[in-house]
DNA sequence: TAGCCGTGGAG
DNA sequence: TCTCCAAGGCT
């Protein structure tokens, strides 16, 4: 009975899976864990370059530690969440200094890793070591609930009962068991989607009890996350002057009205002149990343106690450093 | 534990 | 245009 729903499943994902480079023969621990991380909360679309551009620099995890966690955050670029740059930094330095630069190969070893929560462990021990894993993440959680419970979406906050059936429904084989966590990931990620599932794709679809039920609608809401106006937008923009900066940037740029003691805004881009560099190379107004990039703060027109607070938040986040009224990253 | 934390493409 | 949401983690 189970059985089958794993053998034609993980069959379908033979035949179907996305050629994908963290799934590829050459694949490494750590490039399975870094994309672990990028694709939290992130399309696959937008991790790809990224990711291969970090395998590139920083093949092994003794790359990233060597340098600044600020590099990892400027090379995260527009992924979004930039503390997980910080905490994959954070993991490269644990996994270099205390297990010989080398990923832990067991679940509750990656657990223990900065940015390592439950699902990114179980994934990486599943995929990368091929250890028997309960993995499960978003699109699990809504085959399961569709496939199983008959239900159109999976409650808003992970349930002790949803572990449960997930531990129940893993194939009891430990290669069955890696190949039905990719197989059902991925059959939520292009078939059994959130909105508009394809279901005539679908090769479980005669054994969906959400079907069977006649697709009934969610039982709830989802409530979306505001944004415009928010701190968090704030903070994405200041992110990204600081991103574009290639030196420190003096904090009074960040307000609209740029430094308030009246000094001529220089014009120009970082690297423009043969002196040392400066944080007087960059003002408001300006052209060139930076000033593109403070224009677009400035066009937020925040206020000065929003501003105030979401550089602290950064601040306190280590994702900005200040040093004599200039910032820069990490 | 609910709220917070970015970004941009799809519908 | 605007809403939704994409392989979560942390506090």
């Amino acid at each position: 009975m189970l059985g089958r729903l794993h053998a034609t499943l993980v069959d379908w994902f033979a035949r179907e899976a996305r050629d994908l480079p963290w799934r590829a023969a050459g694949r490494t621990p750590w490039g399975v864990l870094v994309s672990e991380v990028m694709l939290q909360q992130t399309p696959v679309a937008r991790v790809l370059p990224v990711w291969r551009e970090w395998m590139e620099r920083w093949p092994h995890p003794a790359d990233l530690a060597a340098e600044p966690a600020g590099e990892a955050v400027r090379a995260w670029g527009r992924l979004g969440y930039p503390r997980r740059a910080l905490r994959l930094h954070a993991a490269a330095t644990v996994i270099t200094s205390e297990h010989g630069g080398e990923l832990p190969d067991t679940e509750e070893g990656l657990l223990a890793l900065p940015g390592v929560g439950s699902y990114t462990a179980a994934a990486v021990a599943s995929f990368a070591f091929g250890r028997r894993a309960t993995v499960v993440d978003t699109n699990i959680r809504r085959v399961h609930a569709r496939l199983v419970g008959g239900e159109a979406l999976p409650a808003p906050t992970l349930t002790a009962a949803e572990q449960r059936r997930a531990t129940v429904l893993l194939p009891a084989n430990r290669e069955q068991s890696v190949a039905w966590n990719a197989a059902t990931m991925e059959l939520g990620a292009i078939v059994c989607t959130a909105r508009s599932p394809r279901c005539v794709e679908c090769p479980v679809s005669d054994a969906c009890a959400w079907l069977a039920a006649g697709e009934p609608p969610p039982t709830y809401t989802p409530r979306g996350q505001a944004w415009h106006g928010t701190d968090r937008q704030v903070r994405g923009a200041i992110m990204a002057v600081l991103r574009a900066a290639q030196h420190p940037l003096q904090r009074d740029l960040l307000e609209p009205r740029g430094p308030k003691d009246g000094a001529p805004a220089m014009p120009g881009s970082p690297g423009s002149t043969r002196s040392a560099p400066c944080p007087t190379q960059y003002s408001a107004g300006g052209t060139g990343p930076v000033g593109d990039a403070l224009a677009r703060l400035h066009a937020l027109r925040t206020g000065p106690e929003q501003l105030e607070r979401a550089l602290a938040g950064l601040l306190a986040d280590g994702l900005a450093v200040e040093v004599e009224g200039s910032l820069r990253l990490p």
